[in-house]
DNA sequence: TAACTTATGTCACCTCATGACAGATGACAA
DNA sequence: TTGTCATCTGTCATGAGGTGACATAAGTTA
């Protein structure tokens, strides 16, 4: 990698973690790009260069974690249940970030703190989450074998979103925790769904 | 009802045909507050005292929407459980709608078919969908004698919150279609859960 | 009609976001 | 090292979304 590309990345990296400072010490709508721009030393219109708005600075760690959990998933034996395959990668996904560079989790925990007080990020994170969900329809009806349209398919979808969405409720103080919360929301969903409903 | 308030309503229905007309033939985006302002011969700052956002204008028929199911859902017996309670609600919400003034359904289906074709537009009414399942969540802790925090419970709303999302994936050209629609979805979600799965 | 309340228009202003262009900087070959 | 090229960045201009302040117009009530 050359010294343009690593150079990108730290001012990437930069304008995140100025962003998220920034953000929860004096409230995502109060704080403005220009005011992010300056923390990194960088023009207004570079902010827009690295990132589509000022809510998709917020978003992007979210965004790494689906593309992890995305390979991790697609990494999956193809004779797996949707549900199991769809676990089985969170659980992978969630301990390999654990283990991983402790920045990233930190960045994972002021986003979920952030969302917490910032209702206008909350649309941002459903869209982003309804993205996921149109993937993940595409992967459950290759395991199931029907089109994306089929109505059992996408109430298979829709619950596995719903789970993730569960967990992601509160936010990821710890991952360790996150992982503990997981095990019992996936408890609680399997003593009340039909064994194979997936299927 | 006094000329001012009559004059009012009058307005404001006036500034959601004129945005949803304009938004359906020119595309949302491009569409401009200052036009929609000018269809209807009304100064753009007026515009923002009557929907907080450009969005707003858009989903405020799905706001509607959501007050009549949730006066349905408070007025369901108590003894019902949350699942029934809120079929049922639906139900009735849908037969309501149908039934009642054809300019509100065709808002209806006019932002239906906004949606499909504005990914921009698909985040706001997640946001609404959000609002609502917190507010559903109140009622399910309600029914189910639990807290609003208690896991089984957030599994409960957010499954049901889930179903509703399903039916409404595809906009609602005719609300005929539609209630049928959902009772096939109600067969299949019925098919994965075990009986009593929401007590 | 007079006094009050409330909706509207006008104006000024800010932030977000984007296109265009020029200059700075890294990449790469000779 | 140097020259060339690609690309990143800053500056400038522009437009749309959104808001506060204030005066004016219109409906309400006595």
């Amino acid at each position: 990698m050359g010294l343009r590309e690593r150079k990108k990345q730290k001012t990437r990296i930069a304008l995140i973690d100025a962003a998220l400072d920034l953000f929860l010490t004096h409230g995502y709508d109060i704080t403005t790009v220009d005011q992010i721009a300056a923390a990194v030393d960088v023009s207004p219109r570079t902010f827009f260069r690295y990132f589509a708005s000022k809510e998709e600075v917020v978003l992007s760690p979210c965004h790494d974690g689906q593309e992890i959990f995305e390979s991790e998933l697609a990494a999956r034996p193809a004779d797996e249940s949707p549900y199991q395959a769809v676990t089985g990668a969170m659980r992978t996904a969630l301990a390999t970030m654990r283990d991983g560079d402790p920045a990233t989790v930190d960045r994972f925990v002021k986003v979920g703190r952030l969302m917490e007080e910032t209702p206008s990020l909350i649309a941002a994170q459903m869209c982003l989450i309804a993205q996921g969900e149109r993937r993940l329809a595409e992967e459950v009806a290759r395991r199931r074998g029907t089109g994306v349209d089929d109505l059992h398919t996408q109430f298979v979808v829709s619950l596995l979103t719903t789970i993730n969405r569960v967990l992601m409720e509160h936010g990821p103080d710890d991952l360790s925790l996150l992982l503990e919360r997981m095990e019992r929301i996936l408890a609680v969903a399997e003593r009340c769904l039909r064994p194979g409903w997936d299927r």
